[in-house]
Formats: C-alpha cells, sequence, structure tokens
DNA sequence: TGAATATTTGGACGATAGTACAAATATGGT
DNA sequence: ACCATATTTGTACTATCGTCCAAATATTCA
C-alpha cells in the first residue's frame, strides 16, 4: 500500500483523534478491517495497519501473533453476531402467512445483516461485508476454511427456507440464483462507484438502503423465473441469436 | 505466492511442453494471465510469472518495462476482440422481433463473450473475465482507468437496449440490475466450487455452458420485475417482516 | 559471412515485507 | 509503595519484492 501523502508536521497518528488509547488491541482490528476491506489483504502490510491504529508493529505481532491471525480474529468478531441476526430474520421471515411476502422476507433476511452490524452501526456490516467480497476475490486460504465452516450452514438454510416458498423449482437452481445474489451484493459493495458513474448521477450506489431494495426486488424476481431443465433442448423456438451450449 | 511443493529433479521449469520457446513474449503473458487471474495481482511476483514461463526475471523487464506494463498489455490483448465480439452479438440480438426474445438475446450477447475469447478458445474467455473480476475486487489503480475508458461505453449501449425493450423500467433501476449481472458473473467465475458445494454435487460451477443458462434466465427475470420506486413509501401492505429503511 | 540488432541471462540494488525479541514502560492487586 | 504481569517500544533479522544493468547469446539482414 502506498497512498497517502502525508502531511508533514503532524505527530505521526491522527487516528479518529479522540480519547487517546483506552484499548489497543480494538483500534488495530479497527484499523486492519478498514484497510483489508479497501485495498485487500496482500496490499496492506502489518505496518500499515499499525501506523492507522496509531500503534508499534510489534504490537500486532503481540496481540495477534501473525498477520494471518489478525485476519481470522476480525471474522471471529464479526462471524457470530451477523449469523445469529440473520437465523433470527430468518426465523421471523419463515412465520410470515402470504407466500409472496415470505419469500420476500427471507430474501431481505439474507441481505439485511449484510449491510448492517450487530456491535457497532456506522457502516460495520457493510465494511465486514466488503471484506468477505475481497477475501473471497483474492481467494485466501485462511479464510476459505472460515467460510465453509461458518457460512455454509447459514446458505443451506436460507435455500431450504427459499425451496419451502418455491417447491416447483429444483433445488440445484435456487443455489445458483442464491449464489447470484452473493454475488451482486459483493460486487455491489466493492464497486458502488460504478453504479453512480452508470446512472449518470441519478442512483447512489453507496445508499445501502437503496441497494437493500433493488437487490430483494431483483433477486425474488429472479427466484421466481423458470427452473432451467438442463437435460432436455430448447424447449422453444430459437430465442433470438442461436448460440446455445458452443463451449466446454 | 507460495504454493507449490515443487519436485526436485525436474529442469526447474515444466510449462506446457509443448514446443520450446518459439515467443517468449507470449509465454510471458500466458503466464502472467493465468497466475493474476488465480491469485491476484499483488500475490503474484514477476518472479513467479517468469518461472511459470521459463523466463529469466529480467526478460518480463525487457518485455513489459514493469509489472503494471504487463498486466497493461494483458487487458490490450483483450479489451478489442471482448467488445467487437459483444457489439456483434448486441446488433444481432437487436433485430430480433419478438420483444421477450429479443431481451433474452441482448442478456446472452452481454453474458457470452465473457466466458468465450475472442482469440484462443482455450478457456480464454474465462480467464480474463476471472481476472476482471479479481481486480476489480484489489482495486488496482492501473485498471481502474481502462475500465472506465473501455467497458463503460459498452455498459451503456446493453443498458439502452435493454432499455428499449422495458421502456417502461426507469433507467436506474437496469443500471442496478446490469450491475448485479456483472456481480454474479464475476462472483461465479471466482468461486465456482461453492456451486458445487452447496448443491451437494448436484451442479457444476465450472460447467460454463449452464452458468450461462442459469444467468440468463435469472437476469431476464429481474430485469423484468416491477420497478423499485425510491420516493414511495411501500405501496402494498407491511412485507412480511418490517425492517425497511433502518440505516444510513 | 559479418555486422547490427534483439533477446536472454545472472547478478545486484535498495525498499519493504512478516516476524522475533530484549528492554522499557504501564497497569492492577495487595 | 511494591511486585508481578501486561503491554508497548525500538530494533534487528531474514526473505522477497520490483527493477536495473552489463555481459552473454540469438537472430536478422545487407
Amino acid at each position: 500500500m502506498v497512498r497517502k501523502p502525508a502531511k508533514s508536521g503532524m505527530k505521526a497518528d491522527a487516528k479518529v483523534a479522540s480519547t487517546r488509547k483506552p484499548n489497543m488491541r480494538e483500534a488495530i482490528l479497527a484499523a486492519a478491517e478498514e484497510l483489508f476491506s479497501t485495498y485487500g489483504f496482500n496490499a496492506v502490510s502489518v505496518r500499515d495497519i499499525a501506523q492507522a491504529a496509531g500503534a508499534n508493529p510489534g504490537s500486532v505481532t503481540y496481540h495477534f501473533k501473525t498477520k494471518d491471525g489478525l485476519l481470522l480474529e476480525i471474522y471471529r468478531r464479526h462471524c457470530g453476531p451477523m449469523n445469529r441476526r440473520r437465523s433470527e430474520l430468518l426465523a421471523a421471515a419463515r412465520r410470515v402467512r402470504d407466500l409472496q411476502d415470505r419469500l420476500e422476507a427471507i430474501v431481505r433476511a439474507y441481505v439485511l445483516p449484510a449491510f448492517t452490524s450487530g456491535s457497532d452501526l456506522t457502516g460495520g456490516g457493510t465494511r465486514f461485508t466488503r471484506l468477505r467480497a475481497i477475501m473471497s476475490a483474492e481467494g485466501n486460504e485462511v479464510v476459505r476454511k472460515i467460510i465453509a465452516q461458518t457460512f455454509d450452514d447459514t446458505s443451506h438454510a436460507f435455500i431450504d427456507a427459499i425451496h419451502e416458498s418455491l417447491p416447483h423449482i429444483p433445488r440445484t437452481d435456487l443455489v445458483w440464483r442464491g449464489h447470484f445474489l452473493l454475488g451482486a451484493l459483493y460486487y455491489t459493495l466493492v464497486t458502488p462507484e460504478r453504479i453512480s458513474r452508470l446512472s449518470r448521477g441519478s442512483a447512489d450506489g453507496t445508499d445501502a438502503g437503496h441497494a437493500i431494495e433493488e437487490l430483494v426486488r431483483a433477486t425474488v424476481a429472479a427466484l421466481q423465473a423458470a427452473p432451467v431443465d438442463q437435460g432436455a433442448p430448447a424447449p422453444r423456438k430459437a430465442p433470438g441469436v442461436s448460440l446455445g451450449r458452443m463451449l466446454t
């Protein structure tokens, strides 16, 4: 990480300029979370984190042993609350009578905790989700295990709930579409400025509330679409340009 | 990058083991493309690339001057053919009479070139698209300019074409949904094994043909969904769990 | 062929990476 | 106040990074 021209004359820390350092461990965690979720794991050095937290590089080693350990602790910190909140919202959504409303509630229960945090509300949710997005792209090995252990259960629970609302759609299609939802969610958090650019200013990609509504609306419609029956050939007349499966 | 136990005894290259080195520049480009699209830009060193190409690290500097220059050249190599192909398919799609079929053809014209390459067909398309996905997550500065210059025109052309097929949907919603498509596309290429895992083996995330069909089906449905009118409050009765905009 | 050019090689440079460790300092219980 | 413990500091180590460069080698064309 190179950024920051760094005005000379400052005392070399700055940070939030509130109380000095009531808990350095927390400051390091917060700084690491912010930097990792912005520039990725590989692009940020331990020294970058220490400086942003107003700490000494050695302190990072003391509290978290390794850089991987620091990342691991960030995940531990967030996974619990986020999945607990998701379970609560999912349970509430399951109790909705109307089938259409229930489906929407389920999707909302999946999306919402990704934008809001259990503990601190100041963008903590989007920050951690953005981190997860970047980590999945970088293919970090430390994270891959946590993902499979912590998130797959939740994903299965949601897919099952959706399948209950849409019994006529094969589970396979629902897996694909749920996957698309997560991809869309991640991409929106990683490059929100693209929304603003392409809409020529008439939309704000960083508006979490709007993003949620768009995500929910699009996903519910996608989930309800007719399934893609894999075995059978094109059932209707040639759909416009005919370039069906010409690869792999 | 650390990977590879590296069997001792080999001559330190291996590579594809076809003809020796007819064009080292191409070999370096191919190796860089493969490594970048797998591990990301930051995690791969120039030495990694040189070794994978059976070249000397100095050769990389000679041909591409800097590591950024190498990345730039990869983009230059692919952007032209891919966008040309997209334009062709889009033009063909626009000529489809039936409105429903036309919409599907347009979406297909957007998705298909991301999976197939103009020049070499051996996964070249998915490899470059996966690279773009990772680069957008890593927030690489060199790439950001190319994106805005090269891809925004194409994106606008597709959004406009979609808007013609769906005049009653505000452009803003179509921007969001097109954005979701790209995110879903990227995420599918970056973590295809998640599809296989969650579907418990009944689906293969690396099956490009299937992925395209699922993407097209889901996206067409999402595009056709009723717009999210931002100003107005919830039009229907409380949609299940009532947690509308409680953030930002 | 021979000279001009293009490419490859191997080694080196300074910068920065993650981590370790002993000394210095802050903290809390008695 | 004192001591045991927890934390912070400064520094140092080794490894690897991107890039550079002169010498060696391959290629091309008059």
